[in-house]
DNA sequence: TAAACTTACTTGTATTTTACAAGTAAGTTT
DNA sequence: AAACTTACTTGTAAAATACAAGTAAGTTTA
């Protein structure tokens, strides 16, 4: 259990950052807003994310209304994740830090005809993105667009 | 001096979070991208940043290429930060961040109409809040359009 | 139905990071 | 020449993180 981050300053910015401001937190949004997974056990594998961190963040995320906790009816040892309204306008940050990540990151083996788009058609590309999240098609998208 | 950070998977989201992933680093950006700030004693004074905090911070954006460090030329004890265009391209990340911290900060004194706008014409106000920063009118934007 | 297993954590501890106070070297101003 | 400013660095206490191990609740298997 954590005390929720004081205040640094007025700023929105600082706000979010108090909030999402480390290296966990926004993976775990990743997760449930791009790749729809809704457990403790999916999130940040490849990351290696350590139980205690997961544990803590989900707590904190809940606590920021941002994402809810409810116990899986069919196998109740277990809890299912979901993003609340306002985890879910966390999906632009999300999606901007990806293609900031996509165009920097030389080890992401996107293909290069949506690098292009990136810079081209800019735009588009932030709402296709969007929305194929939103329908709960991202994966497929990645697939085809992406070629990842 | 720090070590780089090393990669915890090949994700581009996980990528950026590796570099910017924590409480001071886009605040230092917001500085320079938006508020125009260049040097070291103007990077988040509000937040009350540790000098070797930013002095890390800065180091590590200078050698992540996104800031670059100039010595000033009239003022020799000085040195000038500025985002290079990698640090530039972080602009919408920053930007997709204040706006979630507007809607969702209650302390913030932005304007009801602005408020208004990031939900009804969201791209717009994206698209006005970048070309401000841009140009170095940010602080003027703000105080128009947001009223703070 | 008892034993084994899975899930979602919690706990303990070593390591790393951060915060805060104080100091310092280079350069500027008075 | 003395005082001041700037951009740091250093020392140390506090907090956060990583890693390994444990545990309680619930599920599956024999």
């Amino acid at each position: 259990m954590t005390i929720p981050a004081k205040r640094r300053s007025e700023c929105p910015i600082s706000f979010g950052l108090d909030i999402f401001g480390d290296k966990w937190t926004l993976l775990i949004m990743r997760d449930i807003l791009l790749f729809q997974r809704s457990h403790f056990r999916d999130f940040a594998p490849k990351e290696k994310i350590a139980t205690n961190i997961l544990a803590d963040r989900l707590d904190r995320l809940e606590k920021a209304h941002i994402i809810t906790k409810v116990r899986d009816e069919k196998l109740k040892n277990q809890y299912i994740y979901g993003a609340t309204n306002k985890g879910w306008h966390l999906l632009p940050v999300v999606i901007e830090i990806m293609l900031w990540g996509l165009q920097y990151d030389t080890a992401t083996p996107v293909n290069e005809s949506y690098l292009a788009r990136i810079e081209t058609e800019r735009d588009t590309v932030i709402r296709e993105a969007i929305c194929a999240a939103r329908r709960g098609e991202f994966l497929e998208y990645r697939q085809k667009k992406m070629g990842i």
